[in-house]
DNA sequence: TATTGTTATACTCTATAACTATA
DNA sequence: TATAGTTATAGAGTATAACAATA
């Protein structure tokens, strides 16, 4: 035997399920986030692109789309809430007058860092309540669905 | 002034990140699996309510509110799109007649099950090719991680 | 009055198609 | 022609507010 059956999700963990698994508790975990949202706050879509450009720098908008797996008109309109929000700004490429480069506003780059532990208080929480070693299962956990969301 | 931020933040059990990395992770990965989505096909969020009444038996609607943490407006708009595409079907109940029993048709039985496992086979896939103690850590976080989400 | 469910309306996020500007 | 970006429009999924029917 693999892996002990859950309870209550009864037949799923069987031979084929972990895909399955995997898809349903992301699933509710992002619905779940998504309810505990304010209104009239960063979108959990916006946000990460706004947490993308400040880790990683000034971006053109072909990169960002590319790296968020939406089409460039999605991410120029997910760009646009953040521009007209005062979070981001458009700066021309110099050596490419095509391109345009998006990076944050020191507003933007506050928020990106307040929010981060603020929209995660609950979620630390729960986690908090976790052993070391559930813990440790589910950093690891993160590590790999990370890198499979990525590949 | 580069990023004095951590390029990869993968050491993830720093003091505040835990929480930041399941979120991050499960925003990706949700992303990623609504990216693969055919057109014309059911969204995830209808395809769980489906899957939902196939493994539950019929619900009414703030039963399936409550269940998937929407408002009950919300759910009756996914449940309308379900009961257009044949999927599902509203009877009375019996007992309360202002109560709506939701459930699935042969067509939406049918189609629970078969996209469950086609649905899935990219992330099967992808499951597949990590170690089997990787895929065990893997499951153990997505009943950590389910649990969480419901609680 | 309280509960159950619905419709009306608006916002986020996504897509495709059609367009402009630059290379 | 090809590439980078934008706007127009549509659909899924969410919310709140206002409503009807039943308890």
């Amino acid at each position: 035997m693999e892996t002990e059956a859950t309870a209550e999700n009864s037949g799923v963990l069987d031979e084929t399920g972990l895909g399955a698994e995997v898809r349903s508790a992301v699933g509710r975990l992002y619905r779940r986030f998504r309810s505990e949202l304010p209104a009239g706050e960063l979108g959990d879509t916006a946000l990460e692109v706004l947490t993308y450009l400040h880790k990683r720098g000034p971006r053109t908008l072909t990169e960002l789309s590319e790296a968020g797996r939406v089409a460039p008109a999605s991410m120029s309109q997910t760009l646009n809430r953040l521009t007209s929000a005062g979070y981001a700004i458009r700066t021309p490429d110099p050596n490419d007058r095509r391109k345009v480069l998006f990076r944050t506003t020191t507003e933007g780059a506050t928020l990106a860092r307040a929010t981060r532990s603020q929209r995660n208080a609950w979620l630390d929480a729960q986690l908090a309540a976790l052993s070391p070693e559930d813990q440790r299962t589910v950093a690891r956990a993160c590590e790999l669905l990370g890198a499979i969301a990525d590949s």
